[in-house]
DNA sequence: GCCAACGTTGGC
DNA sequence: GCCAACGTTGGC
């Protein structure tokens, strides 16, 4: 099993949405960055969990977790003319994007901001503290995902 | 295949 | 809202 962080604009979708919808289930879409893409396409396993981010917001920082429960499949949004993420250059053969499916599993009571992450000298690989750290679905080594946790619990 | 221009991300 | 850092695009 692995471990991620996934980002999000919670004034789009906020953890809060997740734990609100179906079965507090719901599909990753809209990802149009092509590292982040390989690892929903290629990486992400059923069962792994995910830090649930908040960014662009007041309160920036880690608030939730969440888990696989859909490995990586073709994002539908890139076919709707309609839809935010419409890319018109995936054709439904060769689809360009993919995303995954994620359950809620909690929400932290005090939720772990960016300042205090980057704080924690022991968190070197997370590329969220990395310069430039814009990478928006990102893996989590075990070790720093036990501090992180540990700080969340 | 280089690289300048452009658009986007995201913390502050 | 600013702006630095990046990723993508497209002309050559």
């Amino acid at each position: 099993m692995a471990y991620w962080l996934f980002k999000t604009e919670p004034q789009a979708f906020s953890i809060d949405d997740l734990a609100n919808c179906p079965d507090q289930t719901d599909c990753w879409d809209g990802i149009r960055n092509y590292q982040a893409r390989n690892f929903m396409r290629d990486s992400i396993k059923l069962g792994d969990k995910v830090f649930i981010y908040h960014s662009s917001c007041d309160k920036v920082g880690i608030v939730g977790l969440a888990e696989v429960v859909k490995e990586g499949y073709h994002d539908h949004t890139q076919f709707d003319p309609d839809a935010k993420y419409y890319d018109p250059k995936s054709k439904p053969e060769a689809p360009r994007w993919f995303m995954v499916d994620v359950k809620f599993v909690k929400k932290f009571e005090n939720m772990l901001p960016l300042t205090d992450i980057k704080a924690i000298p022991e968190i070197t690989e997370l590329p969220l503290v990395k310069k430039g750290g814009r990478l928006s679905v990102m893996p989590v080594i075990e070790k720093e995902w036990d501090i992180l946790m540990a700080r969340l619990l």
